[in-house]
DNA sequence: CGTTCGGTTTACAACGATGTACAAGCTGCT
DNA sequence: AGCAGCTTGTACATCGTTGTAAACCGAACG
């Protein structure tokens, strides 16, 4: 059984209170108390519950973590770093996954965990602006990667936009003039995709290059099957693109798959560029030029503005903040 | 504000303990107050407060897994199915990252979470036989991966020597002779290289091949650089392998894009088997053979022995879980 | 010598939920 | 009518911790 305050207070013969005050550093406490108090913690090997500290104070010192599916690189890899930089703020973290799924996305907005955890972090795929507006919960939220325009919470979003037109302007420098595009949807859940599309367009808009719908390729998934299967269709076109951007670095891995499988050479007949750095674009063959947005910087980001958000200014307006990235050019856009 | 019992029963009119008896579904309650406070319940917006009933029923509903760390794709993947199963069991995850640090991993076998967790799943790296036997802490403990004998704690782990074995005897079958291994380790923190290399050297001697050291290279830990690193160091030898056992995919990939980078033809110069199956294996170029444990099952049954613990044979003697796993042969092998 | 002052320690009441014990109301039996 | 036995509801203590208020103590002061 563990022990709690009542027994080392016993055993080093005072009270419960002290050994409290003891614990939490409170200074006014006689040396020689303090010394019977910590042997006492020691022999009974005692450490504080939190579910007692969490009910009377109100803070657990969890936070969530809610992302579409572990599995995807990633979100592994931000989710990584998320743990991590709320490790150093001494904060847990627990994980849902939602796969995108806009009931499971909406059931956790409305605080499913019950008073477990003192602030959300949510990437959401489906969720609608109206959705967040009609949220009753007062649970502190991030949100990461989706341009939801301003809404009722916090966000840590790269500037798609942006980021989509300068991997578009890069292949358009290599001289390629009929450029893809895979990762397109037009469902609600698409609102990355549809935000990266804009860039495209717009890249292609600067150089003066006509759009061409039959070279933007609609996906269900950002997995490496969608764009394995985009590319084939992309390839059995009468005239196939010299280039690819890919709205991640997953469907880009699987247009490349394909790619190579036909015999075809990257970057030498078709380039191809990627979105979210993961590691495995680092080691691929040939390595896949992609947009790096700044995970660490995306995670310690949303950290802190939770933290913001505990430390009183709980009815701040909602901030924005956008993580760097770069453009990172690998073997896939210059070759070997 | 939350709302608590005390509102809920101001608002309907009962006792605390009526709402709480509703709430949780006991029996006697007359249909007209369970309608009146279900009513209020709705009213108020009411749920329960975890952070209460944990202290009240030293319970919390959320289990710990320690894994080194997100970004490697296994322990990801991994990652997702226990937070799967998990959540079919209504348990939360909470994730802690060791980076295969002793101290880390023994912290968190003594209870750093500080009674915040009912159970822990643990993936150690580092850690040894003689640590867990001092483990003072009665949590309930999981180990995955390891094959520290007869431990203090239920395990899941596959047969590493006989997978290895089988991986090792599948390249012999397609006439390889001169077959190298990558990933193995000395220190402490390798149980699971020295375990796959026994397998390896197994499969050698029933093959009649003589073991040749130089032909097992040490790593210092399961990454594409280590594996990439470890198989410029084979192509450098006066003869060169014939095909490589990775101990872990990433190795694998590492190699492969060494290989490859090399101009050498896979499997035509080096054929190349991992471990773990991750999902990038199935889209490498080649695609990688490897040998596949049943994640889904690891975790699955790591979920289902923690129950077992929560539930009364508290001090069962330890169990030890063997998942299924199947070798794949994939292009790395057997070619395009 | 009584008073005040400050540091040190303690008793008590919460936080929200639930198990125990028991009271009140009802039925049906002798 | 009296009593057992059941259903339905309540009061209270409790889980481990911490904030509040107050008690205690020796020292310093007038």
């Amino acid at each position: 059984m563990a022990s709690s305050l009542k027994d080392v207070a016993r055993y080093a013969g005072v009270s419960i209170k002290t050994v409290s005050n003891v614990v939490n550093g409170y200074v006014h406490v006689s040396a020689v108390t303090r010394a019977k108090v910590q042997q006492a913690i020691a022999a009974l090997n005692y450490r504080p519950n939190t579910a007692a500290r969490h009910l009377r104070q109100g803070r657990s010192g969890v936070i969530a973590l809610a992302l579409p599916e572990l599995r995807a690189p990633y979100f592994a890899e931000l989710a990584g770093f998320v743990v991590e930089a709320a490790d150093e703020r001494s904060l847990k973290v627990l994980i849902e996954q939602t796969d995108g799924a806009r009931d499971r996305e909406l059931e956790i907005t409305e605080g499913v965990p019950g008073h477990l955890i003192d602030g959300l972090i949510l990437s959401p795929l489906a969720l609608t602006e109206d959705d967040l507006e009609q949220r009753t919960d007062r649970l502190p939220m991030i949100l990461l990667g989706e341009q939801i325009t301003d809404g009722a919470a916090d966000r840590v979003v790269v500037d798609n936009v942006a980021a989509a037109e300068e991997a578009v302007a890069h292949l358009v420098s290599l001289g390629r003039r009929r450029i893809a595009a895979i990762g397109a949807q037009d469902a609600a859940p698409g609102a990355t995709a549809r935000l990266r599309l804009r860039g495209y367009r717009q890249a292609l808009r600067r150089a003066g290059i006509a759009y061409d719908p039959s070279l933007v390729i609609p996906v269900e998934q950002f997995h490496r099957h969608d764009g394995a299967l985009a590319m084939q269709g992309l390839l059995d076109l009468a005239q196939p693109p010299d280039a690819v951007f890919c709205f991640n670095d997953l469907l880009g891995l699987g247009a490349l798959r394909t790619l190579l499988s036909h015999g075809l050479s990257v970057p030498g007949d078709v380039a191809v560029v990627g979105f979210d750095d993961i590691e495995e674009s680092q080691y691929s063959t040939p390595t896949l030029t992609t947009v790096a947005p700044d995970k660490e910087e995306i995670a310690r980001t949303a950290i802190d503005l939770l933290i913001k958000r505990f430390s009183g200014d709980h009815d701040a307006l909602p901030r924005s903040v956008n993580p760097t990235y770069r453009l990172i050019c690998r073997e896939s856009t210059l070759g070997g």
